[in-house]
DNA sequence: CGCCGTATTGAACAAATTCAAGATCTGTGG
DNA sequence: CCACAGATCTTGAATTTGTTCAATACGGCG
């Protein structure tokens, strides 16, 4: 559904803070990027919204709910390479490389708005200051996939999934969340898709989690008991987030 | 040591190449980057070039040798999450975010050009053109690191390290190597924190690819005798790398 | 020659997967 | 309001994969 400027701005206006906590912007900055006008699209659990191999023409911000970056092997197994919540610019990167190598699906219900690479380019050309904002979100996304590869790689099981709901209770607070007690929809496929272990690990993971009074999550409410021995736990160091 | 822009200019040659083979740029452009004035190093080898966490106002540029992105648990452990070559910029990324959320360390002995932030940041103001350019640079290198991140969560050891001599092999060859017969000095440690698993269990998945008769690496030297049984094995698709 | 980093190999062990069966939850239509 | 179907979660047991530990071989170089 198209949208007038004044609803888009509305829609926009979480991702513009985000912009701002990192990216000093003037006034008449802000105004462009609350003027630039999109799609509204409600997408449903598990849908993809944005297709692998697609050539895209739009960037989507996500505006409400929970998706997710995939990627898959020959053989169909998933990996989800990033996971994005509300005011998230999930494709950004889309503007210099429109090919998408990944994915893009809704995990629960969520509300997008596809903003054209046109309109985006536009602002890059024109300002400066806007290119470099843009171009840092990328790289703070590249940051956390870098994190997210370490935990992957070198991390036991328990502390994968330790660090991941540590990484998500600090961006969600960062939205105006509860960290300690918020909402986090994400299934413990989804979950163990996330962690590179099976679904079925991930739950005797969480269990453990859970009997050790770390941390609660179940039905997609994410419940912290014992925030320092979780980090502890996942040798969390919130840092490579770039939160304000 | 400091060096004038006639001496830059040929160290930066190959990084000019690998910039126009995916972004256009006139010749003003290209003269621009070219005239950009750093400093040379030499780096011995297992020596950071960038320290973890140090705020950086360099950027860094391969000119020869092997480099690689290391982050580290608290325990120690370490990961690779990019082998970089010459022509690479490996932290063109500290452009919008100086702090450096993983080191940079030479895997052979490397040399490098460091630019200053400030002279690059002059070049994204005044060209929308090379704004975009470097911006997208730091976007194939985190769908590069996206693809890792697929491997190391869901591939078997074996499949991995396939997979990461295909990428070697397509990145040497598209600065000049022979696809099947080339210089990849790094030692099976450096292979196993690329591919998260351990040295030993590296070295057993190397000598399974030998006796094969897919490829073999020895003394830095790798080369490939059945590059498409190693593709199938590896099941890589050579896309993401945004290659020519 | 002898040293040190690198590579190799075997055997015991630990971690995670696979397979399979149930239990629980959730939304939908009667 | 309940019954039902499909998705999600849970648990156990067998198996596989990869790690750990430890010892030995290799290879270039002062």
């Amino acid at each position: 559904m198209a949208i007038s400027p004044s609803d888009t701005a509305k829609l926009l206006q979480p991702w513009l803070a985000r912009l701002t906590s990192r990216s000093p912007l003037d006034e008449v900055e802000q105004a462009a990027i609350l003027g630039l006008t999109g799609h509204v699209q409600d997408v449903l659990p598990n849908r993809d919204f944005v297709r692998l191999g697609e050539r895209t023409t739009y960037a989507c911000i996500i505006v409400s709910g929970l998706a997710g970056r995939f990627e898959q092997t020959a053989s169909g197994t998933r990996q989800i390479t990033a996971l994005h919540i509300p005011g998230d610019p999930a494709d950004l990167h889309s503007v210099p490389v429109p090919a998408a190598s990944s994915a893009l699906q809704a995990l629960t219900r969520t509300t997008i708005v596809r903003i054209p690479h046109a309109e985006l380019s536009i602002l890059v050309d024109r300002s400066p200051n806007i290119a470099m904002a843009f171009w840092r979100e990328t790289v703070v996304d590249a940051a956390i996939l870098s994190k997210w590869t370490l935990n992957i790689g070198r991390a036991p099981a328990r502390q994968r999934i330790a660090h991941l709901l540590c990484e998500m209770s600090c961006r969600y607070a960062a939205i105006g969340a509860d960290r300690f007690d918020l909402s986090f929809p994400a299934t413990q496929v989804q979950l163990a898709d996330a962690a590179g272990i099976t679904n079925v690990h991930a739950n005797r993971m969480l269990r453990e989690l859970a009997d050790d009074e770390l941390v609660h999550l179940k039905n997609g409410k994410l419940q912290i008991v014992d925030w320092d021995k979780l980090v502890a736990d996942a040798s969390f160091d919130p840092t490579y987030l770039h939160l304000p």
